[in-house]
DNA sequence: AAAAAAAGTTAACAGCGTTTACATTGAAGC
DNA sequence: GCTTCAATGTAAACGCTGTTAACTTTTTTT
């Protein structure tokens, strides 16, 4: 494991290749998935186009390690409310639940990413973790009601369909 | 209503909105939906690539007009399947759901277009009409079971959601 | 026949993803 | 401490994209 003192010297960077990612981040939100480029996030980090390429083979590899680091995201939120729910007594799949509908409340377009399979590379090893993560959680409560009046419901469907 | 003669003249081409469209489902089945250019079905069409702005504002409007024309001859076919099953005294919305399957699986690049929402502009007239007349169709046996075996069950979903 | 409208053309613009060849930097070994 | 080397950046170019502008040819209308 390598150190290093400060992220802003000139040349090097020190931390292009997650920099890049909250770039992905920050323009999606702003202007949409569709209009992002990698000549504008390299822009916007302030590094030439061809710098992205140490980083990520291609912008298809740029993409699929956002939406991968957002599927950890939902994760970790999944986990965190199970842990909650199984301590006080409650539903653990309703949890799972809120958890889905708040991530996709909350960061929209970290959650319309992910199911933009067109736009990833679903043989990457860390998107598949990701995506194997997060149907763990899933399945949790897929035995169960699948309530009608239930937004996330369909999405599940999605899902299961696709995993 | 103005008729023409030949469609082979030489500088006029006489119907190239339409030959535009045959050209998109040519590419989309031979290249996929995501490799489909303006400037190569222009090419295919053998026209220039300004000609198309004759006829379309822009792709989006393209792209639109023949996602409106999918869902015109789907919304045919359900026409027909149910006036069928009408006169043979079966259930018209299976009769609807095998009609939306056949489509999905004999049509595939016109199928997957119509669903492509970021693709398409939905204030578009033609795309509004077709999809309206199509949300009919599938309305007929919404009030029914919803069997989970089927395989548009989930699609009928996000038809409602989204219509 | 003249004028107007419709439907093509060529040429250009800016932006895109990507590659190639080169430059700079930081770390490792002598 | 110098040299070497890999990592990480740059600049310039390629071919592609959607789109526009100015112009030409054909068809229709008057």
């Amino acid at each position: 494991m390598v150190l290093r003192k400060k992220a802003s010297d000139d040349y090097h960077h020190g931390n292009l290749a997650t920099a890049l990612l909250d770039a992905v981040e920050a323009l999606a939100a702003k202007f949409g998935l569709e209009a992002i480029s990698l000549r504008a996030c390299a822009k916007s980090v302030g590094v030439s186009p061809a710098a992205a390429f140490r980083h990520y083979a291609d912008k298809r590899a740029l993409l699929t390690a956002f939406a991968s680091r957002g599927l950890e995201t939902l994760a970790n939120n999944m986990q965190a409310a199970r842990e909650q729910a199984r301590e006080n007594g409650e539903h653990e799949y309703l949890a799972v639940g809120m958890a889905y509908v708040s991530f996709a409340l909350d960061q929209p377009s970290k959650y319309q990413v992910i199911w933009r399979q067109e736009l990833l590379d679903q043989t990457d090893p860390d998107y598949q973790h990701a995506t194997a993560r997060l149907a763990g959680h899933l399945a949790s409560g897929f035995a169960d009601s699948l309530p009608d009046d239930d937004p996330n419901a369909m999405s599940q469907h999605e899902l299961l369909a696709w995993a």
